[in-house]
DNA sequence: TATTGTTATACTCTATAACTATA
DNA sequence: TATAGTTATAGAGTATAACAATA
């Protein structure tokens, strides 16, 4: 097992098993917090369209299927859904009439805002069941794995 | 922002940016692993109810369907494709009539392996972009996101 | 002629309600 | 009477195919 992993430049054995443990860690804790939701209403890609648009600001709807990993016709239907419930603007396309341009209204960064904060308040919860030692470690690797996630 | 959040006992305002960072980087990090998947015919609720028979060896249909936060004919459906496929295989219970047993086969299991490998590998190659210390934080954290995602 | 987005339609996954068998 | 699982049916969410408008 675990056998024509690429060789970390710097890696042995050890470092085998702390991507495992990694990975297998990773992968639980987040479908943990994706389960601390606060708008039930909202299925998990209109949630990642908001959080796309949080950090994009705006984009066209087949630059938005793109990023979501999903059919045109299916973000067509999503766009219609956020802009009914007000979470999203749709304006013409500024150079390209066949375009539309999609963006967050305040409504939607206050939901998303929300979010966060409830899901921060589930995480920090969770670590109250850590010793002072531990936390350290965590809080030394965040900055890590945040520079590892957007590699 | 952030406000009324659980305070940790040994904790500030630094761990709060903490938090915040360690949700964002987990959360990114579980989605892009999810995609890195192997058998692109399991929905996502089969694999996890394989990923629980790997954990506990067998269990019964509703004690699936509350382990992966299913409704029961949810279950029944999931547990009749899994065996068609000849992932998991069903027995009578030895002490009530009504209930089955549900376990994974040898062919499952291998399958779980190989999307395990996978995910190692892709988690492994962005690992290659980071210099010894930043590995070095992410190996020493790596057991304490494991006790924090099983707490 | 290629591209952007939409409409029409079908498939997958999950839920609720009603049913059967067993405790 | 309560519980485990199933069947029947409906509702989301997404995909493919065919189409309209614009480049």
């Amino acid at each position: 097992m675990l056998t024509n992993m690429p060789d970390l430049s710097h890696g042995d054995d050890i470092d085998v098993a702390a991507v495992n443990s990694l990975r297998s860690a990773v992968m639980r804790l987040g479908r943990r917090l994706k389960h601390q939701r606060v708008d039930e209403s909202l299925s998990p890609t209109e949630m990642s369209v908001l959080g796309t648009l949080a950090r994009c600001g705006h984009a066209t709807p087949g630059e938005l299927a793109r990023k979501e990993h999903v059919q045109p016709p299916s973000m067509t239907r999503i766009v219609a859904l956020l802009e009914a419930k007000g979470l999203v603007r749709l304006e013409p396309h500024p150079d390209d009439r066949r375009q539309k341009v999609v963006s967050q209204t305040e409504q939607a960064e206050a939901m998303l805002e929300e979010s966060r904060r409830r899901r921060n308040a589930w995480l920090a919860s969770l670590a109250e069941g850590l010793d002072e030692d531990d936390w350290a470690k965590l809080r030394a690797a965040a900055p890590v794995l945040e520079k590892l996630a957007h590699l």
